[in-house]
DNA sequence: TATGAATGAGCCTTCATTCAT
DNA sequence: CATGAATGAAGGCTCATTCAT
């Protein structure tokens, strides 16, 4: 290279995550090496090593990262809400976690799967349906919830979200998807049918 | 050098089918190497290649196989059912599916995840999506459940039900996923609630 | 296969030769293998080892049997001819030879260099030299040709030849390289010019 | 592991290339693999690919070093030289482009023969021939060769010297062919006779 | 005898990781 | 600290050759 660019180390660290980020979302986890993202942080394959120590500890911090992003510009959006209005924020969060899924690209496969994924599952703490699970908590304390159990329904209404955003990625109608998502995360949280199981008693 | 086993050449294929299974379920994508196959279906690697051109034509015959085995099965369980119970029957097939999600164990980060499934996706008449949106298509000709969107809410109830086996595998109570998974399904596929959208309306 | 054909062995084996030279001549060595040449002559794969031990000694057998049959065609041309009509003769095998050159396509790289050619060359009395040298022999006592060095003049002769035919298929002028090729045989085996040394050193 | 031995690239990859023309030349094309060849440069065999894209281009780049190295011989030795010794020079060339022909070994059959050679031919300006051509134009505009067509002749008159070398690695006597292949240049090149066709009329 | 399934050594190529400079 | 050359374990794939049926 020209000339060594001396960064203090959290910037240089700072640099090669993004470039991870750029690379990963475009090219996706296959065709992207080590020397792949070193490159595109311009700087030296060997830096690499410096601030992470292996390739899945790169992916570990990759997805750690957006996360933390994720759930840090979540919990901005609320901080300073006195009254949230629950059944228009939930087709908010919905659109949005769902247009955050497709904008990772090839990222996801990349982070969410593979060895990585197996083997460092990511902490509870920081997962996606653990925010989910934060906000039916209060959702349900604040009444307008059913009391459904709340880490369960979390994980899996994180997967119907998770699920709309791979459909759409795969050419499904984008606002059809979204239409039935929010259809089914409506009912689940919405309040009791009163006669649910009697109409099809009847049918059959 | 053992003594040749001579096989004719769908029984072959077959063992090493099978033997892709079995491996691929205990260790997973990673440490299973073309070797690991052969040696598991007692032949010799170069065998391997008469069967299948390419590693990853295997992981989608593997693929393939498996969901041809569990359509076929399903409907082998409804072909003499002259009146279909419904709700009792998504009960049913929502414990079986996960159930063999389950079983699947390692194979399905590697037959549904990695560089084989990005670049060879499903067929869409062999998916799990549309095995489910069969069963919704008669349910709602029945009058049995809500007119939803039949292909967005298949490929989204689906995403629940894989969902839901993997929170199991990574440690959630079984029963209380299965609980949450059931209500989500029947939420959805249930009439619609009279009074749903009031009390939100009125919240807000 | 649909049925077997049984041949005496000498029609099987050279069934099997016949399709080695289709195959190589239009595939060349790179991109033919066993598998290739029997199925060009429709028999089972293992037969081919019932009429050449090796792979080599089928590229031997090939070389051999072109060899032995271009041999046995030029001493018919001759063998009824009282006189020879010596320097139409050899335009006419400059030419006739070239054209089987270039007819041999991609079956000469095949057995007349790799290893096969390298480890197994040409018994003498089968090359192509050879022959030369027995027209060259002749001549010569015909009083027609040079009193040449006869065997190493054939083989450099032959090259001439067989360069000349590389030349043709890498795109030269045919015509043009004929022309040269009968040129160089010409002279050197036209009688020695009277006064031949005298005008280099004068143009010095 | 032995100590890391760290050069600079261009020696590195100078370091690889002799190598293998060391081996290529001892052990020709078969028998030398990239391991052979990383081997003998005491590297590792990764480090090969850091050099060259392929087998084959490292194929070509020795073949490129030799006719490139041999060429500037060739300029180096006539860069000083006021007038040419024509038919000196063509005896001496000769022998010296037979000798470097032998010198080469299993090389000659590593690079310009074999699917590398067939695929990647040599670039017209490298090829022995155009050093040939060059000469043949010199020597012509000099008023002392003849006027032959300097193209094909040259490839053809090349064909000569490569057979020469051939033959004698094969077992001829090497003054025998020597004094052939400098008489068909000699003669090749010369004056032309003045009676050449009226003899053998007679003859017959 | 004919068939074609089975064998397994061989080989190129990739790339995460290390470390001399 | 930064650099990028070096390392070497993997692993997919080929194909001549063997041999059970």
């Amino acid at each position: 290279m020209t000339a060594r660019r001396r960064l203090a180390p959290d910037d240089r660290r700072r640099e090669v995550l993004d470039a991870a980020i750029r690379v990963l979302r475009d090219r996706g986890p296959g065709g992207c090496r080590v020397e792949d993202i070193t490159a595109e942080a311009r700087t030296a394959k060997g830096n690499f090593y410096r601030y992470f120590a292996t390739w899945d500890d790169l992916l570990v911090a990759v997805r750690d990262h957006l996360l933390d992003a994720y759930r840090e510009d979540l919990a901005q959006r609320y901080a300073s809400v006195p009254q949230i209005e629950w059944w228009e924020t939930v087709d908010e969060e919905i659109d949005r976690f769902i247009a955050f899924q497709l904008d990772l690209g090839g990222l996801h496969e990349a982070v969410f799967h593979g060895p990585a994924a197996v083997e460092r599952p990511v902490e509870k703490h920081r997962s996606a349906a653990s925010m989910l699970a934060g906000l039916l908590t209060t959702g349900i304390a604040d009444g307008v919830f059913a009391a459904v159990d709340i880490d369960t329904t979390a994980v899996l209404l994180f997967d119907v979200l998770h699920g709309a955003a791979d459909a759409i990625a795969s050419g499904m109608d984008r606002e059809e998807v979204l239409r039935s998502a929010r259809r089914i995360v409506h009912r689940t949280l919405g309040p009791d049918p009163p006669q649910r199981q009697q109409a099809p008693d009847i049918a059959l």
